[in-house]
RNA sequence: GGGUGUGUGGUGUAGCUUGGUUUAACACACCUCCCUGUCACGGAGGAGAUCGAGGGUUCAAAUCCCUUCACACCCG
């Protein structure tokens, strides 16, 4: 499991080709996930999900924590494990385990029912770890700027001064949120709420997506060296953290097996008594704990637009026993910024492993990290832009806004429902007008059929040694 | 014929009772621009009415009074 083989690699740049095997299939790369932050691709139904062309996905934890999403996969679950320990056991040692602690608790896995079953989708998943809301949700929102600030536009060519004021130690100040070496509380909601590297592990866990990323904290490309420092540096010892925990419920897994294995209730767990209040169920039937609950962790590497800090984290993350790394925080001011921190970055990192970009996807971006060696990406843009009726095609992105009068459909040889039904621009317009869910639906699927089908002309054309005539192709519009 | 009500940008409304804080507000639509590990079907700008018409009161009227027009309803 979680192997990484290279199929094929470009000679002028460090593209690859590659295929990670996860416990729900094998991803080729490069690829992109599509944002399911709550569970859900906004605007597409459960229903129809299976049937669109998407290899991958990724909610968040935070978010399904705090809209209970994890609490009704527990649920589902509890009720599946229960059927099929009912079904195969004969006396009634499970009747210890009610599903009211099986919600709530660490615990071995027993049925391989995750979120996978909740959001309908039998290929990979990705869970990311709440460490991008330690930004977004913090100095993101005190700052008003994302992960690569393009604020000051008029001081563009003021560049030194804008440094200046970047460099400054006032951006440290005034985050909302709590962060200490323990972990970060967020208040929301009128409650607080905590999260450490072994909460977001254990809640990745309850998710149970194929890959999961451990607890960083992103930081805001206003934050000062020092802050971006010491923020990396607790980032790592978070880490070991989040790989002690990965490896210990690994461990229990292994322990379950054995007692399975054994028939007996009494076999030693006494290397596992640090986990207070982590309980075992009392259970002989743990053999529903399947293959398809292992997950892969992906050490993140930070250090802000600063060079030394990101090569430090490339090689303090790249040498962490994990299965690959996404390499995250505030890329820097512009794309060159988040270019060079590419450059930094994965020449440090070793080559067999998988390389994933958090939160970058303009189709741009993706072709200059490609050639840079990322393996895969995940990105809001194609489903919150088709929301905001951005279309995206082969002669650039559309707005649909000015094509109310456009008997046409948006792209005649695109294989979208949308295109293939002919829907008009026109029609479609007017349903935005009348805020049809229709509109969101179908510019959502046709946007994901665009960015489906670029990842995979990007892998035809690293395997043909055609990536940068593809790449002129598309840039000629993007 | 008598009575009542309504008339504000493209559309729908707020303001009118207690005139000034209105260079007339809001929503949708319209025009730009933006969206990169989604608190994002969202955000930032812009254009657009002198308040049915005319007259009067007043330092000051969309707001009060008169006349008139249009529409709606009620009574004959």
């Amino acid at each position: 499991m979680f192997e990484f083989k290279i199929l094929a690699k470009s000679i002028s740049s460090k593209a690859r080709v590659g295929e990670f095997s996860t416990p729900h299939g094998k991803l080729i790369t490069p690829n992109l996930a599509f944002v399911a932050t709550e569970g859900e691709i906004k605007s597409i139904t459960k229903e129809v999900l299976p049937t669109l062309p998407v290899n991958l996905i990724i909610v968040n934890t935070f978010h399904l924590w705090v809209k209970n999403v994890i609490q009704t996969i527990d649920d589902g679950r509890s009720k599946v494990d229960d059927e099929d320990r009912s079904s195969k056991i004969e006396n009634n040692q499970s009747s210890i385990l009610n599903p009211q602690d099986l919600s709530s608790t660490l615990y071995p896995l027993l049925s391989s029912f995750s979120v996978h079953d909740y959001v309908n989708f039998d290929k990979p998943i990705m869970s990311d770890s709440g460490g991008f809301q330690v930004f977004s949700m913090g100095f993101g929102k005190a700052h008003g700027v994302g992960k690569i600030t393009n604020i000051f536009p008029q001081l563009n060519v003021g560049y030194p001064e804008r440094a200046k004021r970047v460099e400054g130690s006032h951006y440290d100040q005034g985050n909302p949120l709590i962060i200490n070496e323990n972990g970060v509380e967020f208040p929301f909601n009128d409650q607080k709420l905590m999260l450490t590297p072994e909460k977001s592990i254990q809640l990745q866990q309850q998710i149970g997506a194929d890959i999961i990323f451990a607890f960083d904290e992103c930081t805001s490309p206003l934050n000062s060296y020092e802050y971006t420092k010491e923020a990396m540096e607790r980032t790592h010892r978070w880490l070991k953290r989040c790989i002690k925990t990965s490896q210990i419920n690994q461990k229990r897994s292994e322990v379950g097996k054995i007692r399975n294995q054994n028939n007996s209730d009494k076999s030693d767990i006494s290397d596992l008594s640090d986990l207070s209040g982590i309980r075992l169920p009392i259970s002989s039937d743990l053999s529903g704990l399947s293959e398809r609950r292992k997950q892969a962790l992906f050490g993140i590497i930070q250090g802000g637009h600063y060079e030394d800090l990101r090569k430090k984290s490339a090689k303090f993350v790249g040498k962490q026993d994990v299965p690959g790394f996404g390499i995250g925080g505030s890329l820097g001011r512009n794309k060159k910024d988040m270019h060079q921190v590419l450059e930094w970055v994965i020449p440090l990192l070793p080559d067999e492993k998988p390389r994933h970009l958090l939160g970058i996807g303009q189709v741009r971006d993706i072709f200059e990290c490609v050639e840079r060696g990322v393996d895969t990406f995940d990105c809001v843009i194609p489903t919150r832009e088709a929301r905001h009726q951005i279309l995206y095609t082969k002669h650039g992105r559309v707005n649909l806004k000015k094509m109310k009068n456009v008997n046409e459909a948006i792209e005649i040889d695109c294989n979208c429902l949308a295109c293939q039904s002919n829907v008009t621009m026109k029609q479609l317009s007017s349903l935005f007008l009348l805020k049809d869910p229709r509109a969101y639906y179908f510019s959502t699927i046709h946007n994901i059929q665009f960015f489906t089908d670029l990842m995979k002309n990007i892998r035809e054309a690293i395997e043909i040694k055609k990536l940068s005539k593809l790449k002129e192709i598309y840039f000629k519009f993007y």
